[in-house]
Parts: C-alpha cells; sequence; structure tokens
DNA sequence: ACTTTTTCTTACCCGTGGGTAACATATCGG
DNA sequence: CCGATATGTTACCCACGGGTAAGAAAAAGT
C-alpha cells in the first residue's frame, strides 16, 4: 500500500517528503471519492436532477467543503468525463502497441470498450451531456472523442488495406460499431442478467463477423497470419480519404 | 397562416360542424407547432438549457400561452417522445402487414428505423431522457420502448426459425443492432455528408450482413416505398443538400 | 505552545425559470 | 350587438440550487 518512497536511510526522519507526499496522495484520494460518488449519483439521477448537496451528504461532507477540490460542478463532470476517456486511451495505447492485422486490433478494441461501457466511468463518456461543460472543456472532450473514433476508422482502413477485412466504408462501419458499443453504456445494468464479459464476447464477435474476409468460422484467439486476400486486386486502391476530418 | 377551412360552397353556410371542426383543426395545428419549436430546441441545447420562454418566443407568443395547450414543460417533451413513438409505430404495423422471412423483415425495420432516426422527433426517442417526464408518462415511455426491442427480437428470432438468419442470441443481436441505429440520433447532421437515405441503405447492409444465412450477395433493392428523397446522387459525396428549412 | 495552512461548516446571496393570477382581446353562437 | 368561450398578455410568485463569505476546527510546521 505504502511503498516506501525512495528517501535516503542516511537523512533524519524528518525529512520533508514524505508528509508532503502523504498529504498529497490523501488530497488525491479523496478528489478522486468525490468522483465515484459524482459519477454514480450523475449517471443515477441525471446530471441536472443530481445537487452539489447530494453528492457531499453522501460523502459525509457539505457542499462548500467540495471547492476545496473543483472549481465548479460542471468542473466535476468534467473529470468525470476524463477518467473514462484515460481509460479508453490506455487501451488504445495497448493496442496500438501490439501486432496484429486490422480486424485483430479491431477486435480487441471492440472487446474492450465493450467491457468499459459497463463501468461507470466508461459509461459517463456517453452518458453526459457535452454541453454541460464549460467551452474550453467541451473543447477537450471533443477532441478525445474525435481520437476514439479516428481509432476506429483507422483500425477498419488498415484492415481493408491488410485483406482482413473487406472493403467497406471505414466511416459508416466504425459509426455502427462504436453505435452499438456506445449503447451498452445506456441499457447496461449491473443487475441484470448479462456480465460485462459475456456482453463484450458476444459482441466482438458479432459486430465484426459481417466484415471480416475470411468467412464464418471461429475465431480463436490466434487469428491466421497470412489471411488469404480473396481480392487480389489493389486493395489499397480503394482506400478512401479518411484520416480528413472535415470538422 | 390561416388555410381558409375547406367548407364546400354547396353547403349551408349555417351547419355547426364546420366551424367547430375548423376551430379544433386550427387548434391543434398550434399544438403541433408548439411541437415543432419545442423538439427543434431541445435537441439543439438540451431539455434542461430550453426555457419555456424561448419555446414562446420562436412562436411569436408568450409563455403562459403555451399553457393553453399543455400543462407543463415535461408534458411538452412527452408529447415530443410520443410522435416520435408513433412514427415507429406505423412503421411497424406496416412490416407486419407485410409478409418475408424474418430477414427481410428485420431488414425493412433497419432501414425504416434508421430513416426515422435522422428526422427531430425520431431523434427525440433516444435523445431525451425519460427521467425528465412524470413517472406515469415514463411508464408510456418504457412501455413503448419495450414493444419496439421485442419487435427486433421477434423479428430475429422468426428469422432464425425460418432459417433466413443464422442462429444467435435474439437478445444481444437486437441489442447490438438497436444501438447502431440509436446512435444515429446523436451522431447525424442535417449539414453533414450522408443523407438519410445513405445512412438508412449502408446500415441495412452492414447490420445485417453478419446474420443472413445466405452469405453475401447484393441485396437487391426491395426496400419498401419509403418515399425517398430523389436524392440519388450516387457518389457518398451527397452534396449538403437539404431542402425545405422548416424554420 | 504558537503560528500558519489546509480543510470543512454555518449562513447567506441571488439568478434562474417553471408556474400562476388577473386582466385584455379575439372569436363565435345566437 | 351581446354574453360566453377561447386565447393571449403583463406582472408576479417562489422554490431551487449553484456559488460565496466568514470563520471554526483540524493538521502541519517551527
Amino acid at each position: 500500500m505504502d511503498s516506501a518512497p525512495p528517501v535516503p536511510p542516511s537523512l533524519p526522519s524528518s525529512s520533508p517528503w514524505l508528509p508532503f507526499e502523504s498529504r498529497r496522495r490523501a488530497r488525491d484520494e479523496k478528489r478522486e471519492a468525490v468522483l465515484r460518488a459524482a459519477v454514480q449519483l450523475f449517471l443515477e439521477q441525471g446530471y441536472h436532477r443530481v445537487t452539489l448537496n447530494e453528492v457531499a451528504e453522501r460523502l459525509n461532507i457539505t457542499k462548500p467543503a467540495l471547492y476545496n477540490y473543483f472549481r465548479g460542478k460542471d468542473e466535476i463532470l468534467f473529470e468525470c468525463w476524463s477518467m473514462g476517456a484515460e481509460l479508453v486511451d490506455s487501451v488504445i495505447t495497448e493496442i496500438n502497441g501490439g501486432g496484429g492485422s486490422g480486424l485483430a486490433k479491431l477486435r480487441k478494441l471492440v472487446h474492450a470498450y465493450a467491457a468499459l461501457m459497463a463501468t461507470d466511468f466508461g459509461a459517463s463518456l456517453v452518458r453526459f451531456d457535452l454541453r454541460d461543460l464549460t467551452e474550453r472543456n467541451a473543447a477537450v472532450a471533443r477532441a478525445s472523442k474525435k481520437r476514439i473514433d479516428a481509432t476506429f476508422r483507422r483500425y477498419i482502413a488498415a484492415g481493408t488495406a491488410d485483406g482482413s477485412i473487406r472493403p467497406c466504408d471505414p466511416k459508416l462501419a466504425a459509426f455502427a460499431i462504436a453505435g452499438a458499443l456506445n449503447w451498452i453504456g445506456h441499457w447496461y445494468r449491473r443487475d441484470g442478467e448479462l456480465s460485462p464479459s459475456e456482453i463484450a464476447d458476444e459482441f466482438t464477435v458479432r459486430l465484426t463477423e459481417g466484415l471480416a474476409t475470411e468467412s464464418r468460422q471461429q475465431m480463436t484467439k490466434k487469428t491466421p497470419g497470412a489471411p488469404q486476400r480473396r481480392n487480389s486486386g489493389r486493395t489499397t486502391a480503394g482506400k478512401k480519404r479518411t484520416g480528413g476530418g472535415t470538422r
């Protein structure tokens, strides 16, 4: 729990860094506790119906205490949103780091993203209204969303280029897949019949089976390294400019 | 503004019914005008950020005048939602009336539903928060949503039964398809690059190709006689042709 | 022990916006 | 032309909730 900070034992035990660090950590923990309480309430009742008094009450403090950690209600909302965005970002970084065909990467992303949608911070990505944020924060959030969307399209485009995915419009295919995934955040219930892993597994299959070049077959962990291209023509030629976000 | 009531000149002008009817119709037209203005503002800015004064202002009246037609803000929201629900219901009734395999019916539903998501009242189905309604109205809305979801599952189940759809879990398949469709209501923009019919066509293919037993092949354009926009420009670069601004 | 800094509470402000009351004005049947 | 009904306006109420000021209480530093 408390990993000893790199304090040389030769130093007097009165090192000012330890208290400082522990204090900062305590503060961060409290800050995060606020976010956990807030995100739960926001998802449960909706941002506008949750009062800061309620958030504070759940933490056994009073409303003004919250202002020690956040500038205002909308910043709390934004930080919740950011927590979710960071989760997605780390997933993407992880996948980018690994190898595999475009289809393989897409499947990894679908699987992880589906599981994320079943978490509070993950769901907040799609259930919070960016218009509740300040313009500055909203811009950050929009940029984040755009990067995520671009990742879906990039994997799909890469898949059509390497032959693992049939030719299709990456933009619309990404919309369809991301839409189905995002919607999980709206219907998933902790006390429901479906477990997050069940959902993730099933969606991974269902959302990509229509795209794969290799016809239906068990998609094992190992994606065949050399998928025979049934479309031996210059598949890359069909690649449409996807990168260009017009906005 | 005041379209002359269709009064046949042959009838005696003293018929009590015509004035009554025309009056009631005028009232209904105004009521609907309120809904059109409201749904637009709600989608644009979000329910909680729209004031009744704004709605009234757009109609060149004042806030209390709205109370001649609605009991309160939440009822306006509900009526907007209901307009969308009725559109879906009529689509379903139409499809149920016709024949075809489970897959065929599913495709018709996907196509019509996708197009609906690109309309104001259609989008309101998925972008309004049911928790803003009274408990009574929310119950009605939930029931409606449930019926729609059940229809998706029924078509899928019917498809697996008649062999047009491969075996799968109807519940999760319906979630995936409905999710992708519902998400249209969140990203579609009138001034975007994609026309509603393009979206509907593409989603019809993309969302069902993984389910069909018969492998890929052109699914012929036996799309139902939905009044398609004459925007038959084949290229994806559909111009930002957006006709009549209802304003 | 003392000061200083951080944290939290009590008490309050006040803009906002849904909703209402009272009154004015068309509209209609007769 | 005249009441009755519908429709709309001006002026107001007031609950709600985000945000702040001032100071107590608890840690931390010395």
